[in-house]
RNA sequence: GCCGGAGUGGCGGAAUUGGUAGACGCCGAGGACUUAAAAUCCUCUGAGAAGAGAUUCUCGUACCGGUUCGAGUCCGGUCUUCGGUACCA
């Protein structure tokens, strides 16, 4: 007999046994109870890395295991396969993306093969196969035919590395999110989608998404940043307008000592106009423009500013106030301005103090010395200085100063959202087209149904600077317009590829449609997603966007769900040690410029896929970081060798005489163990693989039987019924992790039935009940001894069993009995004086 | 600052409803087999103390306190750490 057992083989038999089977094809059931189980799509970047092995091994455990529990499962793998690097290599390379695309594709698809994940590949989607960006473009065409998809001039987020506008949620820390340029502000005209119609709805929905991690759920609720205040309005002194502030602490409105808007307001040059402050504010202005995002969000940098000349009214005491302009005030949120009150507010308070403006308190905080503030005293208070508000609580004043000014028209209650519309046009060539076409006369039409879809044209020069790459396409910008017939012109932006993902899940439902995205019927079957895993990094982005999208399309009636994703699982990232510059022992996400990246293709040769499969699913709970350890990766190759040994070795056993397959006999105390570990490991598993995603503990029990059998093979025959049943047992329980050794064993053992199509075990309750338990005996709560009693004493019997044991009669000795503790089956406590 | 997690052996991690803390695995030590090594199998493996020894005692789940017969688990406070987010008015 081999060492160790020929994995290369095995894996690569069931691979295309699977296949030749069509093992994993998925077709509608409507009878059926349905399960779907989807891991977020890669980009088809050509390799596999370890985070992906991870994502799909959960997805393929889940998948196997609601299979073989009856479910009518739906696991689809597709691409996202529109975007940069595609475009990137095509300039460096000169390879058409198509190409490059396919190629890489192709390649990742054979190396999720040789990790025998149980794809339905027939429901295959690729973002940039035409058949499936005609619908993209369509449900385009939806949301602007309801009005919410619309063309704007506005400031917007530049990349000048990558080229192209970016959204917001794109941004991260003032640069750009995948190259991590500094952003800069642009004036252009872009497409958006108005996902701030849905603010409430996305907000709302979370709390219904139980099946979510509160980590997610937290981070869109602060990205959607709801804030409930009160708009009011300041005449101002000479002009026959008024300044609107938006605020949330209306209870200050005395302690406003000047009020601040944004150098990009409309009023500042309208009210410079001709005046001294013209040139400084003016070259204010110009100052700004040139900073980036990132240096203007800086909240280390002090405040800057310029006086502009005018006065506003304060309208709770007719107060004349200043009115500055400062880039700590951004133009986009609320309504461009602010009221300050440098003695409630910080970064008031560090501009007052900057140009020597008043302080003046208005709400009294314990604690606070509020006539000599060092800093903002924001906290909640009694009303100071605030006219016939004085001596309120300011929460109270809040609700009353708002409603008085309400009445007198001077405020309005209003809701802001740090949630902006999302800008979806890319200066890029690999991406859905946006089928729009201006028309002179007609404005923006979209390209009728019929012609759709709008091709992207193969005549483009890549060079990646200047505008978009379509507008060097000689044969596409050029067309009649979809509504008048006249020469019109096509739109040559494409779309952010977020608008790819926001709707491939409900495409894999009914992934070859040619007439419609998907068939309603379909589509209501399979939706929501049951199980959705992926990395955290997308839990505002990509799941945002797909919750948008869901809403819509539910609001025009195309499916009938509002929320796509029922259950999430966020993974963790998979880590390796390595020591940088300094030798100093680190851990990070692998990655090739640290130099601690470990290749699947490496460790499938080495190892093979069942035991990278099972080393990262054991090692740690789902949802947690997982450390790479070679040694670790050791122990679970081990570990499948040694079942592979237990099972030739009950074959080697029964060699030459018939397999004993009667009824299973439990003649004695080690048959009674071994039929309690073959139970216990049933209901472990079921619980933990089926419902709470332990994966580490699954497998942790499927390693407790497996000792148990070989301490069981070491006294007792094994050419029995019962061992048999432990043997079939555990393959079952283990195929979902290791799918191609359990198969291979199994039919080792005679079976011409296949394990994956096979029915997952039930176990049986009364051979969980034990004859006799361990009931621990404690003093105080404090352990002291323990003691073998029958199944359920009775508190009486169990009692006088333990004053008997000699150490509970020492130690109770000189000791008075207070009371006695009993539950039964596990614990007697004395408690004693 | 605000929001959300997490702190358990040398390491990854168990303990599902308040009931034997440390399952399972890794590392390590010892033994068996072997000419030898690898592989495999068996035993031990939280810390400290006492004992020749079987064994016994004490401490121990970031820290301080509380509730309880009993707390890793519940409550109050503190610290550390990770992730997200922010001149958002």
């Amino acid at each position: 007999m081999q060492d160790r057992y020929d994995f290369k083989s095995i894996e690569k038999k069931w691979q295309d046994i699977w296949k030749d089977e069509e093992a994993f094809k998925t077709e509608e059931d409507y009878s059926k109870e349905k399960f779907y189980v989807l891991e977020m799509y890669p980009y088809p970047s050509g390799n596999l890395h370890m985070g992906h092995v991870r994502n799909y091994s959960i997805g393929d455990v889940i998948s196997r295991f609601k299979k073989m529990s009856g479910f009518n499962v739906l696991h689809p793998m597709g691409w996202d396969s529109f975007g940069l690097p595609a475009e990137n290599a095509a300039i460096k390379h000169g390879a058409h993306p198509v190409e490059w695309t396919n190629n890489n594709i192709n390649e990742m698809k054979k190396q999720l093969d040789s990790l025998g994940i149980s794809y339905d590949w027939e429901r295959e989607v690729s973002a940039c196969d035409p058949d499936y960006y005609k619908w993209t473009q369509w449900i385009f065409i939806q949301f602007f035919k309801n009005g919410l998809a619309y063309k704007k001039d506005n400031p917007v987020n530049w990349c000048p590395d990558c080229q192209t506008v970016l959204a917001n949620e794109q941004v991260v820390e003032g640069c750009c999110e995948r190259c991590d340029t500094p952003v800069i502000k642009k004036y252009l005209s872009q497409w958006y989608l108005k996902i701030t119609d849905y603010a409430d709805q996305l907000l709302d929905n979370l709390d219904r998404l139980d099946g979510w991690p509160e980590k997610v759920k937290a981070m869109q609720k602060n990205w959607i940043g709801k804030s409930e205040g009160v708009d009011v309005k300041f005449p101002i002194d000479g002009e026959d307008k008024d300044l609107i502030v938006y605020t949330t602490r209306p209870d200050t409105l005395f302690g406003v000592t000047y009020m601040v808007l944004a150098p990009e307001h409309p009023y500042v040059t309208e009210f410079t106009k001709g005046t001294k402050y013209e040139s400084a504010v003016n070259a204010y202005i110009e100052e700004c423009s040139h900073k980036s995002e990132l240096e203007r969000t800086s909240l280390t940098k002090d405040k800057t500013g310029e006086f502009i000349g005018k006065y506003a009214v304060n309208p709770v005491n007719g107060d004349k106030i200043p009115i500055y302009i400062s880039d700590y005030v951004m133009l986009d949120y609320g309504t461009g301005a602010i009221m300050a009150v440098p003695a409630h507010d910080q970064r008031d308070f560090e501009f007052a103090k900057e140009f020597d403006l008043e302080i003046l308190p208005v709400v009294a905080v314990e604690g606070v010395d509020v006539d000599h503030l060092t800093e903002a005293a924001s906290a909640e208070g009694i009303m100071i200085n605030s006219g016939k508000y004085t001596g309120m609580n300011n929460k109270d004043a809040i609700i009353a100063i708002s409603d008085d000014l309400e009445a007198k028209g001077f405020a309005h209650k209003t809701i802001n959202y740090k949630l902006r519309d999302w800008l979806i046009s890319r200066q890029r060539y690999w991406g859905t087209p946006i089928p729009m076409v201006y028309c002179e006369d007609c404005g923006w039409v979209p390209e009728k149904d019929e012609n759709l879809p709008v091709l992207l044209p193969t005549d483009v020069q890549f060079t990646g600077k200047g505008t978009s790459p379509l507008a060097t396409s000689k044969s596409f910008r050029n067309c009649p317009c979809p509504k008048c017939g006249k020469p019109a012109e096509r739109e040559i932006d494409t779309m952010d590829t977020f608008l790819d993902s926001s709707w491939y899940f409900l495409r894999y439902t009914d992934a070859k449609n040619d007439n419609s995205a998907f068939d309603t019927k379909k589509v209501n079957y399979w939706m929501n997603v049951d199980q959705y895993i992926g990395g955290v990094e997308h839990a505002i982005l990509h799941l945002m966007y797909s919750r948008f999208f869901q809403m819509f399309l539910n609001d025009i009636n195309l499916c009938d769900y509002d929320e796509p994703f029922r259950n999430l699982l966020t993974q963790g990232m998979v880590t390796k040690g390595y020591y940088d510059s300094k030798n100093n022992y680190t851990v990070a996400k692998m990655s090739k410029s640290l130099g601690n990246v470990v290749s699947p293709a490496e460790i499938q040769n080495k190892y093979g896929a069942d035991t990278a499969r099972l080393f990262i699913l054991f090692t740690a709970p789902p949802e947690k970081e997982l450390e790479w350890s070679d040694a670790g990766v050791e122990g679970s190759y081990r570990f499948l060798n040694r079942v592979y040994r237990l099972v030739m070795e009950y074959i080697k056993n029964i060699r030459g005489e018939k397999r004993n397959l009667d009824k299973i006999e439990i003649v004695n105390s080690a048959d009674r163990h071994l039929n309690y570990m073959i139970n216990a490991t049933i209901k472990k598993v079921t619980e933990d693989a089926g419902g709470r995603f332990n994966f580490n503990t699954a497998v942790a029990s499927i390693m407790e039987l497996v000792n148990e059998m070989y301490r069981y093979m070491q006294n007792e025959e094994i050419n029995t019924p019962l061992f048999n049943k432990a043997i079939e047992i555990l393959l079952t329980v283990l195929n979902p992790f290791t799918p191609h050794i359990t198969e291979e064993l199994w039919q080792m053992l005679g079976h011409k039935d296949r394990l994956y199509a096979s029915k997952w075990p039930e176990y049986d309750t009364k051979a969980l009940i034990k004859d006799e338990v361990e009931v621990i005996i404690q003093i105080n709560g404090k352990l002291k001894d323990k003691i073998t009693l029958p199944n359920n004493t009775e508190k009486e019997v169990a009692e006088k069993a333990a004053k008997e044991l000699k150490k509970i009669q020492a130690a109770l000795s000189d000791k008075e009995i207070i009371k006695t503790i009993f539950v039964p089956n596990r614990i007697i406590n004395f408690v004693v004086k």
